[in-house]
RNA sequence: GUGGGUGUAGCUCAGCUGGUUAGAGCGCCGGAUUGUGGAUCCGGAGGUCGCGGGUUCGAAACCCGUCACUCACCCCA
């Protein structure tokens, strides 16, 4: 019986690996470029972590998690999202004493036990970045407008920034009863599933995808007039900034986030060409969680993004980095050792050097310099060997030249072009 | 958790209402070229037809079960 990877965990093998670094490493530039920086936290943590954080009733800790018994029988779970966690490490090393700007990105997996499909993964892979402290409405901008460049230097396709004004807690709790009594009369004409969301989250049948439901939703009230005046200037004061600096954005008073902890401002970029799973990141405010998780009351916002996601989207043609690479095809008693040794040098030297150890023959060789994409091939049989030379090949033009052994290295290092 | 689709060579897929030794393209290996890659030509290797059972003289095909993958719902990045 043959041994497969778990549902819903895949293989990057590397073909693909150099388009998830170019995603990863754009995603840290342009956060390091606008003053985020790095953080590492564990990928499990105490299971009350995530259920304080996200929401007890939220579907990902009622039945996405993937919680174990440690050996004394703590609770521990895999983490589903990034934000938790740093929250978590923000409070424990009490950053908030620090007085430069608590500005964080992570890059890492996240798990949630749910069925796959396309852009969604059991263990998949999110981007995101926290900003602590900072109520100012340009931490919101800034944020986006971060999230907004980076998905674009990645040329990705039919992107679109929607935003919506969430309002504090106390607008929600004040506007709920309204939607309610209004999806309440509205009923007969709603799907199924958001007859049920009226008691679950009345909120979420705003969203919902079924055209119907969207018609029959078209005249409720809105949580644009439920707000308070210090909710709407807050979110008057980040559109009027997406403006200043150019980011384009689409108003969309049904977007409602997921996560409880959103408050004010909430946005979600979506793709056109992603399939079912059209988000590709989302994020807001979450001026509560800090104090709820045991924090000063700090304020924050940040976004995620999933990479499998951007993997997708990714346009086929983007140019990848590559490193222009030298062949050692040594053939021949003697050759064989000494090529061994040149190999070795080529390396120490900074040369980014190959050979295929089972080809025996110089055809063979070639073949597979040829399959490798190398820039240069050096030659090395018995006669040159005995004459203490090698023949260097380029593959494209196919020019060769004779060469001192001594001289390969500085010779190969000033011929290949600088990585780019 | 619910529903649909698909499982045949390393990859992408043909295979008719059940009928001999299950095919193609690409890839791989060898030769034409015994020290020169890609292109061409010639030759070759490679398959428990996802798995288990059933129907039948005969099953890759039909039936039942099962597993896997995939898409979608729910929810979310």
């Amino acid at each position: 019986m043959m041994i497969k990877a778990i549902k819903g965990v895949k293989d990057l093998l590397p073909e693909e690996t150099p388009r998830w670094r170019l995603i990863e490493e754009t995603a840290r530039r342009w956060a390091l470029c606008y003053g985020f920086q790095e953080i590492r936290v564990p990928i499990f943590e105490t299971t009350t972590l995530f259920a304080r954080s996200i929401g007890a009733t939220t579907d990902i800790v009622e039945k996405e998690m993937y919680t174990f018994a440690d050996r004394d029988g703590t609770s521990l779970t895999l983490r589903p999202e990034g934000t938790a966690g740093t929250v978590r490490a923000f409070i424990e090393h009490n950053r908030a004493a620090d007085p430069r700007p608590q500005k964080y990105c992570y890059l890492g997996p996240m798990f949630r036990h749910e069925r796959p499909q396309a852009g969604r993964l059991r263990q998949f892979h999110q981007f995101g970045v926290e900003s602590f402290g900072i109520s100012d409405p340009r931490a919101d901008v800034e944020v986006m407008s971060l999230l907004w460049r980076l998905l674009s230097d990645l040329t990705l396709p039919g992107l679109t920034l929607e935003i919506n004004n969430l309002g504090y807690a106390a607008d929600r709790a004040q506007y709920a009863p309204l939607l309610v009594a209004f999806l309440k009369g509205m009923e007969s004409r709603l799907c199924g599933n958001c007859q049920r969301r009226i008691e679950t989250n009345p909120l979420r049948v705003l969203d919902c995808k079924v055209p119907e439901c969207r018609q029959a939703t078209d005249d409720a009230p809105r949580l644009t007039d439920s707000l308070s005046p210090a909710a709407r200037d807050h979110f008057e004061r980040v559109t009027a900034g997406l403006d200043a600096i150019g980011i384009p954005f689409h108003l969309n008073h049904r977007l409602v986030r997921g996560l409880d902890y959103y408050c004010l401002t909430a946005f979600e970029v979506t793709c056109s060409h992603l399939g079912a799973q059209n988000a590709v990141g989302a994020g807001g405010r979450y001026d509560g969680l800090v104090e709820q998780l045991g924090g000063a009351a700090v304020p924050a916002v940040g976004f995620a993004v999933g990479l499998e996601r951007i993997a997708l989207m990714l346009p086929q043609d983007v140019p990848l980095p590559t490193i222009p690479r030298v062949y050692v095809a040594a053939f021949g008693a003697q050759a064989v050792d000494v090529g061994f040794v040149l190999l070795d040098e080529l390396r120490r030297a900074g040369i980014p050097a190959d050979m295929d150890f089972r080809a025996a023959s110089l055809k063979a060789h070639l073949r597979q310099a040829d399959r490798l994409g190398v820039l240069y091939t050096v030659l090395l049989g018995d006669d040159e060997v005995a004459k203490g030379s090698a023949i260097i090949r380029n593959m494209q033009t196919k020019a060769q030249e004779d060469l001192a052994l001594s001289e390969l290295p500085s010779t190969l290092l000033a011929r290949l072009p600088r990585t780019s």
